[in-house]
DNA sequence: AATATTTAAAGAAAATTTTCTTTATAAGAA
DNA sequence: TTCTTATAAAGAAAATTTTCTTTAAATATT
């Protein structure tokens, strides 16, 4: 229930600054640290203190002059305006390297989502268990969309068929896909879809690299 | 050997989109498409078709007015830019679930990077073979650099051991780190370091559903 | 108690990035 | 040939995002 007077999107930079600032925080907290500045997160995760303020004040959190957060409040702000609190149940489809290391990871740490099952169409992933999550055959998706109501899919299938179980996603009333494939989905407008491409990420480290290269 | 009268610096959402383009131009050539105007890709990237036209100058190439770009020359100047035609070597260090991914991923996709080899402390890890990647001893690593002359290191170590991991590898001449644990790494300014967060795409993805779901 | 200092917060300014507008041009149609 | 149309390219404008500036408040120090 936010009563804002004037509808302010976050700006996508923030958002996803705000688990860079989680993460962080849950380390200085098991460092004992209690009270911690603005400045304090920026100067650590070199940011300009004024943003991380800014970032900081979308959760509704009130800081204090001269103390600053209390991390244990600002770490339940953030929780609660990401959505890492809340389960976020999500079904994964296409269980091989990626998918299973995704598996494995998220039964240590809180990824914000909870895999409740895996979907594969090969007999030697189906049956197999990595990190508490149960690799089932890609025939029982919809049935168990269904029975435990999961809106999020996660898609880590070969590029090409990517674009058909992204559809098959969503005709079993997917509503957001996070897409770890490089294939550019064209699925219909309502349907959330988050593209993560690892390519994207070495090109800016190979432009910087070749920067610095020039400037030596 | 660039002549550019105002160094006009790339913008740093352009160099995440081409990698995008060359991934789809490669799949229209694939297709038979022998030249491709920017409001075609546009149109199936959903961009703004001048964005695009911007975004591809930068790698140099010229248009033709009603025909668009020949794909081939299209193809070579964005590989040419991004520096993906040469062969970036690099070596991983961590060799678990999320790193032999990277390495069986790497073996069919050319991702702009060659992992020539992955270093582990696991001894179960040590002397496997991933995607015709071995995996060595990590005692081996500061002789391997020198050896192959490598520039280019992927961390996907333990969270808890990155920061201890990332400054070997810079005691050993690494000069850049694409950095894939959510460690914030602490490093001398001269180093090249692109994190990867994998929490602030599904924080974005959480956000946008969350925001459907007021709306309905 | 008085003062100096650190900080969050809000707003302004600057920088960056995207979108819009105009222009030139070449291809295809009439 | 002439006209229409689609497009790249360059520049202007708008939108977004970051950085800077000011203010006020509360803590810690003297
Ligand atoms: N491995 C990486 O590091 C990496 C990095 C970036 C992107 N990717 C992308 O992630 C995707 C998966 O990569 P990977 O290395 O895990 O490949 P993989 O071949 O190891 O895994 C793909 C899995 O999908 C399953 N599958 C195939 N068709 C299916 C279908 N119709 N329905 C359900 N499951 C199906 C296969 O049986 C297999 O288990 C690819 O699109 C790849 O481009 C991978
Ligand atoms: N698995 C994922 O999907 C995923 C996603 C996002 C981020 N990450 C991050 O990637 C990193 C690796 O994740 P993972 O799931 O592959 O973990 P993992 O435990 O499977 O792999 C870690 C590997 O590092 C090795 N290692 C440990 N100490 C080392 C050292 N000092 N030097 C060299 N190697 C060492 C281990 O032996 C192991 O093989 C973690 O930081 C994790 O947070 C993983």
């Amino acid at each position: 229930m936010q009563k804002d007077k004037k509808i302010k999107p976050v700006p996508e930079p923030t958002i996803k600054r705000l688990p860079v600032y989680l993460h962080y925080l849950n380390k200085a907290r098991l460092e004992g640290v209690i009270n911690i500045s603005a400045p304090t997160i920026a100067g650590e995760l070199k940011l300009d203190p004024t943003q991380v303020v800014k970032d900081l004040s979308f959760t509704g959190i009130k800081g204090r002059t001269k103390i600053g957060y209390n991390i244990y409040e600002l770490i339940h702000y953030l929780e609660e305006y990401l959505g890492f609190n809340k389960t976020n149940n999500a079904f994964l489809v296409g269980a091989g390297n990626l998918g299973s290391a995704l598996m494995a990871y998220q039964a240590g740490q809180s990824l914000g989502l909870k895999i409740l099952a895996a979907f594969d169409i090969s007999a030697d992933r189906i049956g197999e268990k990595t990190g508490q999550v149960n690799v089932l055959h890609m025939n029982n998706f919809g049935e168990m969309v269904k029975r435990l109501n999961v809106s999020i899919g996660i898609l880590t299938t070969p590029e090409h068929v990517a674009q058909e179980m992204a559809e098959k996603m969503i005709a079993c009333r997917i509503k957001a896909i996070w897409n770890l494939t490089p294939a550019y989905l064209k699925l219909p407008e309502n349907i959330i879809v988050q593209n993560t491409s690892m390519y994207s990420n070495v090109a800016v480290l190979l432009k910087r690299l070749e920067e610095s290269d020039v400037v030596i």
